[in-house]
DNA sequence: ATGTTTTATGTAATCGATTACACGAAAGTA
DNA sequence: TACTTTCGTGTAATCGATTACATAAAACAT
């Protein structure tokens, strides 16, 4: 029983052809008003359902959008993706997720699996910059598969991206550290062939320079996005000759690390060092000792990279328009780092 | 450029049909050792690439399946997803991600635009319980779609579930709590149309029970599952006349909620007030004052989901076993409620 | 040399929906 | 009345791959 109704059924049935039937559905306007009655609440009774693949077949568009991110189950990547379903949702667009567990290998496979299964565009943010995995993306591209990065991006010529500005959350952080007191600022940062980190750290010594501060090289520590490694970091910064009295770290996690090992230690957060994170991650807020951190909006970011999807999807197919948008970070101060008026 | 190509193009170009290339291209044992080597030599210099859809249609199986969740960005969601993707990697499916948002009517919508996008199986978390949506899932089992309920789940004969021994989170969280001296225990609970909420509660009752305590309608209180109902419900229990020395709550941000309000209140944790939760968050171990929550071992909840599915998928459609998966649930004692050995 | 089996490939239907084109009937026009 | 539009529907191709069935050629048997 309730083998699937096809429009064959319903047009048998009707004793018509399933062209009428299919132009019926479809409200096409040169179907007579009684024809089109008939047919849609024969369809109603018959419990008749639309097959998707045939559509996407004919019309070579699955209504499907593939989101690749390194992990899913970090808050920040996980609203991203809430953004982007909850924007795409209104459109009847589903979102496939893959994850890349950090290896390149995966993003290359991921990319190839989404354009075979014939998605309509392709939200990312990058694993990691490698020659290698060019081709992939190539594909991409020459497939016309609209692909927008988001937070961690690669320049691609015609490739748009949403991302927020994160020169200036380390300026932000980092000139902030220098105003509650801090002189002696380290920082931890991560893969450099990833603009977001290469720009975090840039922001980290412009705020050094701009303030007479001078950039010292054994202060930045690049490290994994861990609290172990976290720990580990101030473990080598402490064995300094001279030892820093404030952090900026790339990573929440690691921050936390530094956090954890520092009162190890019995250095009081936040009299004697001071520490800051990025991503804004939940726990940051609900510690005890909160922790400040930049917010990088990711709901918002996923919203937006939906939305620049949907523009280009309207958008003529000849047409290339790439799209640049940059988000504010927001710096949320907290305990870790709040000498002044706590 | 790079227009796509089909079996077709590569025919005409070695002048065979599409038939031989399809048979070639699929290992069939028909064709000539030096006619396949040709053909699949040819389709991977023209860049041929299978399409999918076209597949999907001929076959009636998409490769997709879909996941079903309240919201993704709770840490126990997305871990549960990332579990559901990593098993079935391997076995080339994808995986469309739905939020119901806690809305009945998004949990409809979402099983009715999956049927009809023709996904090979849904796994989900119940969002509620009411009749009202009952053809959503009626409709589900009358088109053969595999399905599979993990922690959250509704009992329907015939389908398979992955759950945790709620009953025995319960039961353990509060028989520990007791452990500690506690003597008036309150409980969060949460929508009672959910088994997990209802085990928890009889669980924590027969712990009561078990151990000589008697069972107090006004210490149990149904909070939402978030950092303000939890301060909400503590203020209510704080009004109570004999006021309550511990909670139970089956939410680890209500009882993050109440932490925060008890020490607003200046009663020490956990010397005079213990708190447990329930899922194990990240945050409730990064905490200074750590919370002692119950693990629900998220990642192996999905690969276990997954692994029912691939089981429910080889069968023979004929045969519909219902398998009752049951994990353990592990109890993470940490400073909220240790009072003893600490 | 003739018949039988095996091998490799072609032919055409199928999955379900859409749509350009064709065509008969009805309606409008002169 | 005869001729042109307009209207509503049918015919058949198409999207791309798979596959039951048919068939020609080769291999084998007697």
């Amino acid at each position: 029983m309730s083998e699937k109704v096809t429009i064959y059924d319903i047009a048998e049935k009707l004793n018509i052809t399933a062209a009428t039937v299919s132009r019926a559905l479809n409200n096409n306007p040169k179907i007579k008003e009684a024809t089109r009655e008939l047919v849609i609440k024969t369809a109603a009774a018959m419990n008749y359902k639309q097959n998707k693949l045939a559509l996407a077949l004919k019309s070579g568009r699955s209504n499907n959008i593939g989101v690749i991110v390194p992990r899913i189950d970090s808050n920040f990547f996980a609203s991203v993706i809430r953004g982007i379903e909850e924007e795409l949702y209104p459109h009847g667009y589903q979102v496939i997720i893959c994850q890349t567990h950090e290896s390149i290998k995966r993003e290359n496979e991921n990319l190839h699996t989404l354009v075979d299964a014939q998605v309509d565009g392709i939200m990312m943010s990058v694993t990691g910059i490698s020659d290698e995995n060019d081709s992939a993306f190539r594909n991409v591209l020459e497939k016309n598969v609209p692909l927008i990065f988001f937070d961690r991006s690669k320049h691609i010529d015609g490739v748009s991206s949403v991302t927020i500005n994160d020169f200036k959350g380390g300026y932000l952080a980092t000139k902030h550290l220098i105003d509650e007191g801090c002189r002696n600022i380290a920082h931890f940062s991560g893969d450099q062939s990833l603009d977001i980190f290469k720009n975090r750290f840039l922001g980290y010594k412009q705020a050094l320079l701009d303030n007479g501060l001078s950039f010292n090289e054994e202060y930045v520590i690049f490290t994994k996005s861990s609290v172990d490694a976290g720990k580990d970091a101030v473990d080598k910064l402490l064995q300094l000759q001279t030892p820093p009295d404030a952090i900026f770290s790339s990573s929440d996690f690691a921050a936390l690390g530094a956090i954890q090992e520092l009162k190890e230690r019995n250095i009081s957060i936040p009299s004697e060092f001071c520490v800051a994170g990025f991503s804004n991650e939940p726990f940051t807020k609900f510690m005890e000792l909160s922790i400040t951190s930049v917010d990088q909006s990711p709901l918002e970011m996923g919203r937006m990279s939906a939305r620049v999807f949907l523009e280009q999807v309207d958008k003529t197919d000849t047409i290339k328009i790439e799209k640049k948008v940059v988000l504010a970070p927001e710096l949320h101060i907290r305990k870790s780092s709040t000498r002044t008026n706590f």
